[in-house]
RNA sequence: GCACCGGUGGCGAAGCGGCUAACGCGCUGGUCUGCAAAACCAGUAUUCGCGGGUUCAAUUCCCGCCCGGUGCUCCA
């Protein structure tokens, strides 16, 4: 019924796609998993234009963390995908550039919350470039939203639901809001708060009950509203803001697992009390990663931001690939030897592209014509299955899976002489279907590293770096092709010795030579 | 304690009622190569945490147990 309505809508929506060659059975409906329902559900803008969506960003009082980043991904893949089927995505994430640690930290370090905020806010950007993640179409600053929240809280004020206390702090009735807890499947029926907490410490009503807006304490930044002076709580941050820019009543919310509760079912309460109208229809949770199968914590000294790795040597490509192959809705486990493999698997895929790109196929003969080699059949069935594994809740791993398959299968029809050039547009159509989505073939990784040794160096921390990630900078892409150039004459003068010495030497500074047929190629490792 | 999720080869990880249990990495042997690398071929889990049950048939469904994780406390 409704189902069905959607998937036309959607389909308008989708010809507008370059790619003629996309027939909309290799496009299927994408479907995910509703926190909310409990249930996989279609995907598809409500208006029919544009998926409106919102994401929880990041809190800039530090560098992000591998675990920030594997949620960041995730949602990157989701609009990715949505944007290769052609849907049209109006996304937008906030940055949250005031709360308890900002105020904190930036005091203890003797600079205005602006100034505190400003890098790390900077730092999340670039590590998000680094990653490959796109950018939301609106990024939008707690403390540039100061005004939609004041005026969202007199919304629930004029209710009688949002209440003021007696220190000037405002707070959301819970008990007004009798559908709170179900996004996070709690029921707090029969909970009776006031035996278990000293209410009047609070000076709240009920124990349950959040703070919109919060009194300042003394020497602290404020805003002066009409509210009074202060600054806004935490939830009330993200129900503004995208109703801002989204509407009262929009397509989905992404953000990690722990923000389900209380976050997100906060931002439920605040906004359907105020507008009386279903906030966001779909809730998208990345779950936790663990890393070496404990949780990350600072204790555990198993904490990382991805800066640390990047000065440890590991490929942004590599740590993409790695966050973005468990599906969302799996704890994904990282580990060293994790990064390593999927290093590698990524220099597969660069490896295949390459030999697809830049080989002379032959043509296929007249008397070939009929006896079809299987390639172009391969690589479509293979596009197909990738973009079904990821209408199917985002299933990543099999994704993959689908693409590596056919590059086994493209591999040995070639060595087999049976890849002709007119099989390369669909194998490379498959190719840059994937990397529209897993955008790892690009090669930007050398790129970041520098980025990051001069950010280290700026920060003093260049001690961090593996003595490794040094050396392989040091060459510059003049001297290391004149010391390939020279190994290949050392090698036409049958002087294996000179030419191997000088093989070992680029090794030890990370760069790896390969003789082919088609010339010598060399890369950094 | 209550709630939720997961335990599949050396590692990571799909599959979730019946196909030889994907895929990546690793490892072993081979082809190619001056040697490597890349690429390919062959091999690498008679088995899916443990014990019951349902079924003609279970890794896949149900029950119990063990182990790991998460939430309940402004950490993605």
């Amino acid at each position: 019924m409704s189902e069905q309505n959607q998937q036309i809508s959607c389909e308008a929506s989708t010809v507008s796609g370059e790619a003629g060659s996309s027939l909309p059975s290799d496009h299927p409906t994408p479907r995910l998993y509703n926190t909310l329902t409990g249930r996989v559900e279609d995907l598809v803008p409500s208006d029919g234009k544009a998926l409106r969506m919102y994401a929880c960003g990041p809190t800039v009082y530090d560098y992000g963390h591998i675990g920030n980043f594997r949620t960041f991904l995730q949602v990157d893949v989701l609009r990715r995908f949505l944007r290769l089927r052609g849907t049209e995505v109006r996304h937008v994430m906030n940055v949250t550039d005031v709360d308890d640690k900002i105020i904190r930290n930036a005091s203890a370090a003797g600079t205005a919350i602006a100034d505190y905020t400003r890098k790390y806010e900077q730092a999340f950007f670039e590590d998000l470039d680094a990653l490959q993640v796109e950018h939301p179409e609106v990024v939008a600053r707690a403390t540039e939203h100061i005004p939609a929240m004041i005026s969202l809280i007199q919304r629930l004020a004029a209710q009688d639901i949002a209440y003021r206390a007696e220190d000037g702090s405002w707070y959301f009735r819970i008990a007004r809001f009798p559908e709170y807890g179900k996004l996070s499947k709690k029921d707090f029926e029969g909970i009776n708060d006031g035996a278990r907490i000293d209410l009047d410490e609070y000076e709240k009503d009920s124990a349950r009950d959040f703070a919109l807006w919060k009194a300042p304490k003394a020497g602290e930044h404020k805003w002066d509203t009409d509210l009074g002076p202060g600054r806004p709580g935490w939830h009330i941050e993200c129900s503004a803001m995208a109703m801002q820019y989204l509407g009262d009543s929009f397509d989905l919310h992404a953000g990690g697992e722990d923000l389900m509760f209380p976050h997100h079912e906060n931002e439920i309460a605040q906004s359907e009390s105020a507008s009386h109208r279903t906030f966001a229809r779909h809730w998208f949770h990345v779950r936790f990663l663990l890393v070496e199968n404990r949780k990350m914590s600072k204790s555990e000294g198993n904490f990382y931001t991805l800066r640390d790795l990047l000065l440890r040597g590991y490929k942004p490509s590599a740590i993409r690939m790695l966050l973005i192959s468990v599906p969302y809705r799996q704890q994904l486990n990282f580990t060293f030897d994790g990064l390593a493999a999927e290093t590698v698997a990524v220099e597969r895929l660069r490896n295949f592209r390459d030999r697809v790109v830049s080989t002379q196929w032959p043509e296929r003969s007249a008397e070939a014509n009929g006896a079809a080699s299987g390639v172009a059949e391969t690589a479509r069935e293979a596009k197909s299955r990738f973009l079904a594994a990821l209408a199917d809740d985002l299933n990543t791993a099999e994704a993959r899976a689908a693409i590596f398959e056919m590059v086994r299968f493209v591999n040995a029809r070639a060595d087999a002489g049976q890849f002709f050039a007119n099989d390369t547009v669909e194998v490379m159509d498959a190719l840059d279907t994937f990397d529209r989505v897993f955008a790892v073939l690009d090669d930007h990784d050398e790129q970041w590293t520098r980025f990051t040794l001069q950010w280290a160096e700026r920060e003093g921390r260049l001690d961090e770096a593996a003595p490794e990630v040094r050396a392989g900078l040091e060459l510059t892409d003049e001297q290391i092709q004149a010391l390939i150039d020279e190994r290949t004459r050392s090698k036409r003068a049958r002087n294996f010795t000179r030419a191997d010495q000088i093989r070992n030497e680029l090794a030890a500074k990370g760069i790896v030579v390969e003789d082919s047929k088609d010339g010598v190629r060399w890369k950094r490792k």
